[in-house]
DNA sequence: ATCGTTTCCGAAATCGTTTTTGTGCCTTGA
DNA sequence: TCAAGGCACAAAAACGATTTCGGAAACGAT
């Protein structure tokens, strides 16, 4: 007995027209006070609560944008998340979360018409459009900004890994040593973004080229994406070192797989073995983890502005904006 | 020049009716295959994408469903999402979340026509409806189920957090020692779920009940919920007794605080000291720390059945599960 | 008194589907 | 031969809002 009150019953029971009824609802001049007042005492006296699907409808808009991303619950996903809340609340519009959460979502959402496509922008996380829509169009042509990914045809925001690489490398290079990378395996068969790693170890090359030290084909070691990881590449390293090191990680989860084993091993790092990291989870801070750190909440709210201006001015030039990290230097790196 | 195409187009370019290409598209019978050919091969041409707001507007129904809970980013709230999604998922629904990241989305969130609204049916985590929405109804009459909360008028999941705290005391008391319960102050003013620590707590009495232990006033501690909470805990504990000792934390977050001040004093837990925790955090078991480890996956894939099954039957009496946790020992309580 | 302007409001068109109803035509069976 | 029924499709009526258009009334200025 809810739904079926229409705004043509509200109508009826204040005595004026639908049309009337509409304008007082939606704040519109050209009503007086009187009227004004008697459709609000039909509405509140029938509980009316316009039917939204039928506005939706109507103006094809829903104040509401949706949010792609291949998972939740990591750190990254969440200060995106807060990032791109903030941005979008400042703007009176609701965001709506579609994780990626199995291959058959996955499969789900590359239909046009899924429910995450109904609503009036997208933003995708760290998804290439190409691969998600598989070559196709972004559903019913959808504003749409891409964040943690790039791409010529959308507007993203991005942070620069090929520069966090290089401040890692000039900070562990402030001592010259033996410099070994762990970096993590590539795969190319998903539609999540990706290539960070590989660029993260050109920004370190890139800073090593500036100095004396030379960075050997074996001392860059391809690990899985996982503490055990960290541990195996520690091993490694310790096959291959017995002395002082520079060691960039080009995440913190490897990082951890390598404190830890060398802990193990009666090794702490900091002062011989110095070690770096990237993203500064949680958890780097107790470990006095030296990192790099994204702006990853600064980029979140920068896409959800993005795409607010985009809404606004869906021909506008397409832009691309590129974030700096920071280093954040702990106890790991000190000399 | 892609939501402008509607199915009169198709209907037009096809030289049939509209209600027949509807026909078609919604695989109803009474169509000839060579309409149906026909129908396709217009489809295909004009890259016709059916406008889902109409669709909507005209059925009534979104295939969707939306999650509001509190926040993401925990291991509660993420294994629970994950149990959702599959139960979703086996039914060709797809699930919206909207987390409570900020006061202001819960006052927007309040609007019984705000975007998480716009969905067929509704999953409140941890949500008090009654407080949520200020005593009003359910927004639009949706269909909603409670998981880790109850409520007379709505379907509920929950796990029996009188048993959970039943099970660590009945554990702990294998061997009679002094007892302490290390437990977190509630707030009321929130809408999320609560007196859930002193649930667990109750079970917990209830086990000391039917042994010779008795738990004095001074031995429930009460902190607030954080790490720090459990370190002052571990001090307050020592200041008491010296010796052996039972020790019960209402969440593996206190435990953890317990431990690393223990630790910090060098008393390892297990043996002498002993401790069970509630929840089974991911870094539980690298701690070595006995707890109350809850379904909360299945209590997710239920929730999930049960709207299924309420969306199928909107006037099905109102079901409550009540699921069981389970104690998860390790090394921390071993004798 | 006349003429414009403004203010307020109603009638009706409209959005793109789904669903209901109607209508010839073709079969079938008696 | 005729009634009954099924088939394939068309026509039109919803669904519930917004929006456009236009007209009556009220008002002020000439």
């Amino acid at each position: 007995m809810n739904t079926r009150v229409s705004i043509q019953d509200v109508a009826q029971l204040a005595g004026v027209a639908v049309s009337t009824v509409s304008r007082v609802l939606n704040g519109y001049r050209d009503v007086s006070e009187e009227t004004r007042a008697k459709v609000h005492r039909a509405v509140e006296q029938l509980g009316y609560r316009p039917n939204q699907a039928a506005r939706t409808f109507r103006t094809g808009k829903t104040q509401s944008v949706s949010v792609l991303l291949p998972m939740i619950g990591t750190d990254f996903y969440n200060r995106l998340i807060n990032g791109i809340d903030q941005g979008l609340a400042q703007r009176d519009y609701d965001a709506g979360l579609f994780p990626l959460l199995s291959p058959r979502r996955l499969e789900r959402y590359r239909n046009p018409s899924a429910p995450p496509y109904n609503a009036d922008g997208l933003i995708l996380a760290s998804l290439n459009p190409d691969r998600l829509f598989e070559g196709g169009k972004i559903p019913a042509d959808l504003p749409t900004v891409l964040v943690d990914i790039a791409h010529t045809a959308y507007d993203s925001v991005t942070v620069d890994h090929v520069e966090g690489g290089y401040l890692a490398g000039r900070h562990l290079l402030e001592r010259p040593a033996p410099t070994f990378v762990v970096m993590i395996e590539e795969r190319f068969d998903t539609p999540f973004a990706s290539g960070v790693f590989r660029e993260r170890l050109r920004g370190f090359r890139r800073a090593l080229e500036e100095g004396p030290v030379k960075l050997p084909k074996d001392h860059v070691v391809t690990v899985e994406f996982s503490w055990d990881g960290g541990r195996l590449a520690a091993q490694e390293i310790l096959r291959r070192l017995d002395g002082p090191a520079n060691i960039f990680a080009t995440c913190d989860l490897l990082a951890q797989g390598l404190i830890d084993e060398f802990a193990h091993k009666g090794i702490k790092v900091g002062g011989e073995v110095r070690l770096v990291g990237y993203d500064d989870q949680p958890w780097a801070e107790a470990y006095g983890l030296s990192t790099v750190k994204q702006p990853i909440e600064s980029m979140g709210g920068l896409a959800a502005r993005l795409l607010l201006q985009r809404l606004e001015r869906p021909t506008a030039e397409v832009t691309h904006r590129v974030l700096s990290p920071r280093l954040v230097v702990r106890e790991s790196s000190r000399v």
